[in-house]
DNA sequence: GAAATGCATTGCATAATACGCAAATAGGAG
DNA sequence: CTCCTATTTGCGTATTATGCAATGCATTTC
């Protein structure tokens, strides 16, 4: 096969995998790069987003359609994601062990309490919804299966600010922010600026939930809790939500059934095994 | 590149996409034994399931390692679906209207069935009518958009009443049930009390499709198939009607491509994430 | 209405690259 | 320590992916 005869700098192993194969890394760049737009994408763009010639793209997205991973809509028209994708991003998140364990017991948690249960994970665009319980007094929602949530304005996202990273949310945090700041929006229990951003997640960490109260959806409260691993990560978020506000009281038997769901299936790290430093290295 | 000496018995194109890349098909295709095994899976068990060398899906694996499909546990270890995996799926499912989606095809499928088609979804007040797509055999016909089917008298609503939750359907199938008894109603295969709708939603959830012939609207034959979501929940009813019978018959040309047409358009959950049946009543 | 533009798609010749085989290395069990 | 199983890596070959350019299709422009 031919190489492009300009450029040969001796910088060679830019984005090749050790052992791994040109033409299918180049492939899966090409499978990344449908994934990063919104929607539908047309043939030229995805090539010049991907630095390809049209026609090498092409053949690639022939592959992807035969094996289901993409499909091309209409006659002569762009490409999107397909079933086959749909369905790998599924087995991926029920190989996720916290994931299996609280969805099975999702369905208790909701009849239990009466409410709407969900559960979210953090994937690179926000807190995801994985998992949607619909409870008995719930007929319809816009919230469904890829849902995200914004950080400052919903419980789910809050659990996150408060559990994750500073490095994992710094970019989503930011813009939210800035959007607060440039439309002049504040909160009730919240302004957007870091110090009072580190005061609620001060007092989440303490409490352990997090909840807002019909501002995300009008008329719709919520209270979200962390199910945590062995290093005290947050790995998913459980989120109870309903018309009555009652359900946020700090005494109600709603959030006693929440905070207890999120620690019986979180992994509390052993407190005196040294830390987690030494055993890193 | 060598191809296996022995066998090349004229049997060309048996796995390869047409303008696609031999290569890709041959990598996607152990993405997909990948997914197909419940956890993290040997290189030899993947191998040997993919009908290929170890060394050739070692190197397809490190790619999919190298753009974060999959994940390589501990030394020496197995092989599992990895973060961007999850992504990929998430990005899919979230662009991924089943309505929008099903409607793309809808014209084909009444095309290729000769069968007038129609798309709902549940409402507050019960299946509705979101597309429709004229036949060519049918002129005229008192359903439009927006018209909605009765639970227990129509091929829609009994698709419907056998995979929405209970809880969800309760208003208004015992309304109807009421009616029914009221009025002294019963039908041939139906009887209104709760035991014969039992009966009658296994039946149709082991078929996988309801119908009903020129009940609801005498002379008309009808036929539906649910599209389900990632839990196994109904998110659309696929309907075929027309006013020949023999399109319910269980070998029919149409009722086969209703069915394909329905798989086509749900996304199949991985047994892990418990089984829907369990939870839709 | 006709030309023109912007796409996606497809032959074709070439040599670059993925493949099969087999050797090597690593890990685990007895 | 030794054997055994399973993963990883070199290597030569010819199969196959690639770039280029021509074709086809559809929508737009004048």
């Amino acid at each position: 096969m031919k190489r492009k005869p300009a450029k040969d700098t001796g910088e060679e192993s830019g984005g090749t995998a050790p052992g791994g194969i040109q033409a299918l890394d180049a492939a899966l760049s090409v499978l990344r790069v449908l994934r990063s737009f919104d929607g539908p994408a047309a043939l030229s763009d995805i090539a010049r987003e991907a630095g390809m010639p049209p026609s090498k793209v092409h053949r690639y997205l022939a592959s992807f359609i035969h094996a289901g991973l993409a499909v091309q809509k209409e006659r002569s028209g762009r490409y999107d994601l397909g079933r086959e994708a749909a369905e790998l991003g599924v087995a991926a998140i029920s190989r996720n062990n916290f994931v299996v364990r609280a969805s099975d017991e999702l369905e208790e948690l909701a009849a239990a309490t009466g409410q709407a249960a969900l559960l979210a994970v953090w994937s690179h665009h926000g807190p995801t919804v994985v998992r949607l319980e619909r409870g008995p007094n719930l007929t319809t929602t816009s919230i469904g299966l890829g849902s995200t949530f914004p950080l400052l304005d919903s419980a789910t996202g809050r659990i996150f600010l408060s559990y994750l990273a500073q490095q994992q949310l710094a970019g989503r945090l930011h813009h939210e922010l800035e959007r607060a700041a440039t439309a002049g929006v504040s909160w009730p229990d919240l302004n957007p600026d870091v110090a009072s951003v580190e005061a609620l997640t001060a007092k989440v960490r303490r409490e352990r939930v997090a909840y807002v109260d019909g501002r995300f959806i009008p008329g719709l409260s919520a209270i979200s809790s962390a199910i945590t691993n062995w290093q005290g990560e947050i790995e998913v978020a459980v989120t109870l939500f309903g018309t009555h506000k009652e359900l946020l009281e700090p005494g109600s038997a709603t959030r006693t059934a929440l905070v207890d769901f999120a620690s019986r299936h979180s992994i509390v790290p052993p407190a005196q095994l040294g830390n987690a430093s030494d055993r890193a290295r």
